[in-house]
DNA sequence: CCAAAAGTGTTCATCGTACACCCATGT
DNA sequence: ACATGGGTGTACGATGAACACTTTTGG
């Protein structure tokens, strides 16, 4: 008989933090959703589901987002596993705990609906299950850290975007205000923005002219050797 | 029946890259260990263990350390979780990956022995089993970025060391040569060092300095908002 | 013409980096 | 006296941070 055969076997989850950005209220939001089964029913909780014999961990946080928000292809990384015994009351759960990015507005928003989920600002997060508001805390510290070093923030913007639109991103990742002339300066001596010869006009009578994260000028940068940066 | 009976069950394992420093030799070191069971017997690969029922995933980690080396209380930090399908041929196994940091003359060396277990050089690890390689790889990194932003570099050294031995040692963490002047100056910059009344005259005639690293210093920087960075 | 947001330059302090010589001591 | 590693200071460029006014245009 083999070696392993020999040890305990465990439910294993995969728990998501979504990150969205919503651009009216100049907010960064999680997707929480309300349990409709239990232990726990009716409480808070970040979207999650068990992992399955024929896929792998990474697999299966895809197809869980994809369940929740319709989407594929989208910026996700590992964030932590938690395996404390009790994490869980109803039985012995290990998580692997999954961030995402997305843009709101590309979501199936009936889909998000049906499945009781909300868009909540990451600065009034009610009180969840488990240890799941300890996963948030997690998942913001690490976002915040990558958006320093990797050119994430696009991935939470449309395809076409302003820079004050940017620059309200980063203040809601960082939850504080930035100046506008030594944020366009840094950003845009990056080389990594395409402009375009459209203007938005929502949001002021002046416009703001529109760009495009330019993913080759990115790759370029990479290659020799460039560390992004904010 | 609770909703998550219904779920398939997986094993889980723990497999921790444990790094030393050679002082002697002025390298970072990794822990290595000739399996003894199939699959791959006889083949190299990181110190592992399966997780039992009574145990954290945390408290897993650190028992299979303490079985290794006889070490508790040690630096550890976990480091990802590996899920893909097969990555264990013998079985479908999910490996949470821990990486620890370890005075290598504390540790039993008997015991260390007895698992037929060996120090290798980090730049000459030999092909490992599995995606043992891209563990060590993916440590290393994160151990190059803590100890840019964590006081970790001590974890690898005696109580009592020399800023020498230190630069020794971030030397081999990043594989390159630092300005000795410079190293020097950031560092007690920080104060976060005590300066013994004594020297090491092992490696020189005119002598080092020894010093400590002082724990109540470094959490008082802590609270007052202090980032380490070297 | 005015409100409201977009856009633009300069100065200063700080920090990282490069660099060369003297010191202490055991043999 | 000499070989060996320990210890020290300075100058320069790059980078981050602070700061105020002009531009555009819809109403």
């Amino acid at each position: 008989m083999p070696y392993y055969l020999e040890h305990e076997k465990f439910h294993v989850a995969v728990d998501s933090i979504i990150f969205g950005y919503d651009e009216e209220g100049r907010k960064l939001k999680v997707l929480l959703l309300k349990r409709n089964f239990q232990p726990s029913k009716g409480e808070w909780s970040l979207m999650g589901g068990f992992l399955k014999n024929d896929e792998s961990v990474d697999e299966a946080a895809k197809r869980i987002l994809q369940q929740l928000t319709g989407l594929s292809d989208v910026y996700m990384e590992q964030l932590y596993t938690f395996g404390e015994l009790d994490r869980d009351p109803g039985a012995r759960i290990i998580s692997v705990a999954y961030f995402a990015l997305i843009k709101i507005n590309a979501s199936d928003l009936e889909l998000v609906k049906n499945h009781g989920a909300t868009w909540v600002p990451i600065t009034s997060v009610p009180k969840l299950i488990f240890d799941h508001s300890a996963m948030i805390d997690k998942a913001l510290k690490k976002l915040q850290i990558r958006a320093r070093t990797q050119p994430i923030g696009f991935e939470l913007l449309p395809d076409k975007f302003t820079i004050p639109q940017l620059q309200g991103l980063y203040e809601a990742i960082y939850n504080k205000s930035l100046d506008k002339r030594n944020f366009r300066r840094k950003l845009l001596s990056m080389d990594l923005l395409e402009k375009l010869e459209e203007k938005e006009k929502e949001s002021s009578r002046k416009g703001a002219w529109y760009y495009r994260f330019d993913q080759k000028k990115y790759e370029d940068l990479l290659n020799r050797g460039f560390n992004f940066e904010l």
